[in-house]
DNA sequence: AAAGCTTGGTATATCGTTTCACCTATTGTC
DNA sequence: GACAATAGGTGAAACGATATACCAAGCTTT
């Protein structure tokens, strides 16, 4: 195992100054064809590759991102993932993701670390009830930020977010409009500001349509919990015949559960769920759902952050991506 | 948005030297508990936060994590990549994610893009056919790598890995145990060397048990692949009753398209999978399947490059993951 | 032919840490 | 009281790149 050669020793054996073999291996400067072609030469023979944290050091730039979310492993986000670390890739990103588990702890702590780990910028589902002084440690080490999902108060950053409210007040609008009367709301457990406002549309369209009391039934979102939870509900109210979901997940172990019940999803109790994740389309049945298109935000996301990072001085943006109805 | 502070601003603040405050924040070297309060008032005061570029560079150490897959967004691999994560945050870690699409074209960029971000390890999915050029490029680099799933030929690396022979063996035995007399191998396109082995090993069993000529299917690695050409091999092959699968995902597909077709799983045609990802367990009907635990295989694949990072001159590691039959 | 460009290149400071040799009091030892 | 040992701390050289100012030679220009 021989040890990494440097830029020094590229020069040396090019016959060069350090400074011109690192404006030839970064393509600035004026350097003769015939010069350049030496040093390229020098560094493949040496398999050169160059340092990038001391690059970044003097240099002030690099192409390092952070991402702290609340749960890698969720389908959903996982999907959101992908469109992040794909957009990020094509612009010669690399991404570090973190996993919060909602722990607020846990965030600051990697907040810090990727602070330390000198990311150029971040990418961030804030856990609810932000202590702002996250916020100024981020403001004040002047680093690029975009929140997810989750929207801070007061915000100084860029946000990608979803139109929660009207995506289900559409979905229960929906239901409504296929002839339920009695449609329960499934699934989530903390009250995060996410879930209150689908909840608030919910609620919004059963008092617009003059509907029955509504039914909020809480949920892991996993599909296992959403199968247990569902079949619980359903006995205990048995004139439920609808439901909108807090996400594809429980949703899908809710219409699990309806099957395994010898209902029909769809024609005896429908099932109305939220992100259309990949696996909704060849559920079976397949999930009819309000529809965000994870991987397509994920990308969003990822673009909004570059966006900022090259125009530090732009104004705040504020994307929030409505929510469609996919009927299958 | 203030500048970030450093580590010389904290030493002024407090009154001491660079070297001392230095040592204060690291925990080393002999200082008064006096003055380590002091430092540590003052860097708590200024929001100081450690550049990990410059104490990596110069101390050589880092906690930076580099991972090359074949594809991110496969539910088998995210599950490995959640377990990873998982291990590695907890010790601490950064891990950068890439994805080769398994082209050693990018393969090798990302690979190059990583050492030159100066991670101290590596974890690997190599693409099929690696040019040795790539692992000289490691090798010379002195990197820590740990190569997961694909073993290269004559590999100087630690290697976690699948028992895939024994794993379609053991699966098609069952089936034969059950009754079966002409089964099927499905999905897969490439011939990787995974796949290679798995088909082996079918065909082993397939012979033991003196069964009928084999039927080998091609079939990309989703459901909805598997749906549609699941469809297709039983109205081609109608003698078919079984089927092993080359993974979860086809086979829940395969599954899928069982049902479709009026077929019960597990009673007409009976599908075995490979994996056992989350869905498995809870799909209707759940997937019998060869479980290999895609998340605890990522702990011990990062556990292994951790061990690698702190020992570099234990003996190379070759570990291999036997697939235990899931019956469901 | 002196002044001014242009071309091709170099010397050196610098980024923010860690490391290491070294220094100065103070205390302990005989 | 001389000498070592120890406690507490400092100065300056790395680490490996980039940025900036500058230089020498050869051409133009007037």
């Amino acid at each position: 195992m021989a040890k990494k050669p440097t830029l020094t020793e590229v020069a040396k054996r090019a016959g060069v100054s350090l400074a011109t073999a690192s404006q030839v291996l970064r393509g600035v400067g004026r350097i003769s064809e015939e010069t350049r072609h030496i040093v390229r030469r020098a560094a493949t023979d040496l398999n050169y590759i160059r340092d990038a944290r001391a690059a970044s050091m003097r240099s002030g730039e690099n192409h390092e991102i952070g991402m702290v979310i609340h749960q890698i492993s969720n389908p959903f986000n996982a999907e959101v993932i992908s469109g992040v670390s794909d957009c990020l890739e094509a612009a010669g990103y690399f991404v570090s993701i973190l996993d919060s588990q909602n722990d607020p702890q846990r965030e600051r702590r990697h907040l810090s670390a990727l602070i330390a780990g000198a990311r150029s910028g971040l990418l961030w589902v804030p856990a609810e009830d932000d202590p702002s002084e996250t916020i100024d440690l981020l403001k004040q080490h002047g680093i690029a930020t975009v929140t997810f999902m989750r929207l801070i108060q007061d915000s100084p950053f860029d946000h990608v977010g979803i139109e929660n409210w009207q995506g289900t007040f559409d979905g229960t609008s929906h239901l409504h409009a296929c002839g339920h009367r009695r449609i329960a709301y499934f699934g989530g457990t903390q009250m995060t500001r996410v879930r209150r406002e689908r909840i608030d549309g919910y609620l919004a369209a059963v008092k617009a349509h003059g509907l029955e009391a509504p039914v909020v039934w809480d949920c892991d979102d996993s599909k296992i919990a959403g199968l247990n939870e569902a079949t619980t509900l359903l006995r205990e109210h048995p004139d439920v015949t609808a439901l909108v979901c807090n996400g594809d997940m429980v949703a899908l172990g809710a219409s699990l559960a309806l099957t395994r019940l010898g209902l029909e999803p769809g024609r005896d109790v429908s099932v109305i769920g939220f992100d259309d994740i990949a696996d909704a389309e060849v559920a079976t049945p397949p999930l009819t759902t309000m529809a965000i298109s994870p991987v397509a935000l994920g990308r969003r996301l990822a673009q909004t952050l570059l966006d900022r990072i090259q125009h530090p001085q732009q104004p705040q943006v504020m994307i929030n991506t409505r929510a469609e109805l996919v009927v299958r």
